[in-house]
DNA sequence: AAGGCGATTGCCT
DNA sequence: GGCAATCGCCTTT
């Protein structure tokens, strides 16, 4: 288990959207830890019409562009959060999302942060595959909020690891999803078959 | 100062 | 498959 470190993340975009596949997100929170397989991400690039960074810095999207390795978490559609990984240098403003992951560790935790809280859940849906399987989903299981937006992942409770699982062969590139500029773009990136890759 | 809309989700038809 | 929920950000007056 190798915690990923500041030269993984200070590369290109597009190749580290494809390699945080298959490596595990965890948080650590007092004495538990919540944990999940990276399955799915997509890159947004500065000069990408439908990234936040394109038309340049300003205090929401400020955390893109700090260093490769810190967290960008941002608020949309008035309740959801989303969670970003900052790549390439300093003053650049790329990222990618992470749009799914599968549940390791503190599922129990998860399953309570998805649950609690939320305004528009009025069903008691416990299906193991809706816990995860989306950004803002992904974001209220890890309680990712803009607090936690900012932190440096090589030097937090919050980090990733190499687990040493080899999924080269199960990536598969595709169109992003919810945007209306850059749509032509593959650079969305998914584990073929994974039950927790939010859409086919 | 005002208005449009979003890197989504869950419910309803 | 369609659409409401809900609010902060950014663009346009």
């Amino acid at each position: 288990m190798k915690k990923l470190r500041r030269s993984f993340y200070t590369r290109s975009t597009i190749a580290v959207a494809k390699d945080l596949l298959g490596k595990i997100f965890i948080r650590k929170i007092g004495n538990s830890s919540l944990s999940g397989m990276i399955v799915e991400t997509e890159a947004y690039l500065h000069t990408d019409p439908a990234s936040h960074s394109y038309r340049g810095k300003t205090e929401r999207n400020s955390a893109m562009f700090d260093t490769g390795g810190h967290l960008y978490v941002y608020f949309t559609y008035g309740m959801h959060f989303c969670a970003n990984v900052v790549t390439s240098n300093k003053n650049t403003g790329e990222a990618v999302l992470i749009r799914a992951v599968e549940p390791i560790e503190g599922i129990e935790m998860m399953t309570k942060n998805r649950l609690l809280d939320d305004r528009r859940r009025h069903s008691d849906d416990r299906r193991l595959h809706t816990l995860t399987n989306g950004p803002a989903k992904f974001a209220q299981a890890f309680q990712l909020t803009r607090q936690q937006s900012g932190i440096d992942l090589t030097k937090s409770e919050m980090f990733i690891v190499d687990a040493g699982v080899n999924v080269r062969r199960m990536i598969v590139a595709g169109v992003r999803v919810g945007i209306s500029a850059g749509k032509g773009k593959k650079w969305r990136f998914y584990l073929k078959n994974n039950p927790w890759v939010s859409k086919k």
